[in-house]
DNA sequence: GAAATCGGTTGACCCGCGTCAAGAGGGATG
DNA sequence: CATCCCTCTTGACGCGGGTCAACCGATTTC
């Protein structure tokens, strides 16, 4: 249970309360593509990642999917519905295999609700998750796809070249053609020069 | 300044304490179409809409605009970039002449920040935030222009007829010209009906 | 009563991007 | 060496929805 040391919240806890959240704990494991949560479904306890990578999406019968969040461990995961009671507003999918601990509602609200430092954290966590979701907006509605290859060169050009490209295409939410076809565009206009597997962003400079 | 007394954060506070904040509140007026913020300046102050209807939206130089929120008096607007002293994410314009109430970081900090109510307050307006940052992402991702406009009616039949079709248009996100051919279009299958300016929902049966 | 205005409709067209299908290169494996 | 199998590329095509422009009533204004 060490695991929940590393989580900012329970870092509020003194060594009783600790013990206490370890004891009400309960570890589940996943394999790669099951599901933690459904959309729609109703939230019952906190659950925090400690392994495996923990993909939060939306999606219609029209097969459109967008994802919301990536989750990597150590991190809580989606404690805005159980805060509201709410139900859960996407589907929570395990893209590796992984594991989580939960713990129960009525001891995560005994635990932590009347602890005033609980409460900053929860802000914190919660304007984190904001911005989150502010970036997708940006990301997916006003980006065009050869903006948001642009953008993602810049931040983490080391990624080419390391993980397959129809790898990137799915982070950047775009099909693995538009991907190859709007790096081709880009090379082509002088944008960007290739360099082995690697992709750098040409300053806009005539020669 | 009774306006602020609207504000569930606010009420929270004790006489004295609303007697401080009445001090230190500034009130400024806008005319249709004035800018609050812009998306990428920072925060100074915490604003309170009083008055009129305000616009939060992204956009790009490729003219997409995303709206975000639209605020209604009487609300606290993007409190999530003050907290985080981060430049705002949005853009905010008025779309009717309107006023806001404005306090100061240094005093809003003093006066709230040590109260646990106020916490809870917060954690409250953020989760609200975050759930309209869903359904932006719902409505604008996931659903098509149909969808959208089935999604509308279902929720508020009464608009049609009460606002010219153009306003609806933008508050869907979508042209006029796309809203008059789904309604059409809808019409003609026999999953709405017309009944004066209204359109009501068909059931899904033959006759 | 003619002209202007305004909201809505319709057709033509375009753009971004997804999908499908057919290669093209390059390791691995027989 | 030949054969797979992967990943990437390329072309053809389609779909959703935006834009432009013309047009159609219904009101208002002169």
């Amino acid at each position: 249970m060490q695991e929940l040391r590393e989580v900012a919240l329970f870092r509020t806890l003194d060594d009783a309360g600790f013990e206490a959240l370890s004891r009400v704990a309960i570890r589940r494991r996943f394999r790669k593509d099951e599901v933690l949560f459904f959309e729609g479904e109703r939230p019952e306890r906190l659950s925090v990642l400690v392994r495996g990578e923990l993909k939060l999406y939306k999606s219609s019968e029209q097969y459109r999917e967008v994802v919301l969040h990536r989750f990597s461990p150590v991190t809580l995961v989606a404690e805005m519905a159980l805060l509201n009671r709410i139900p859960y507003p996407a589907t929570a999918r395990f893209e590796t295999d992984g594991e989580v601990l939960q713990i129960d509602y009525a001891a995560f609200e005994k635990l932590f609700l009347d602890d005033p430092r609980y409460a900053r954290l929860m802000i914190l966590s919660l304007t984190e998750k904001i911005r989150a979701l502010e970036g997708v907006i940006e990301r997916n509605m006003i980006m065009s796809a050869e903006e948001r290859l642009l953008d993602f060169i810049a931040r983490t050009p080391e990624r080419f070249g390391s993980v397959p490209q129809y790898e990137i295409a799915r982070e950047l939410n775009m099909a693995p053609e538009t991907l190859s076809r709007t790096l081709k565009r880009l090379v082509k206009a002088g944008r960007l020069r290739k360099e082995g597997e690697r992709y750098i962003p040409a300053p806009p400079e005539a020669d």
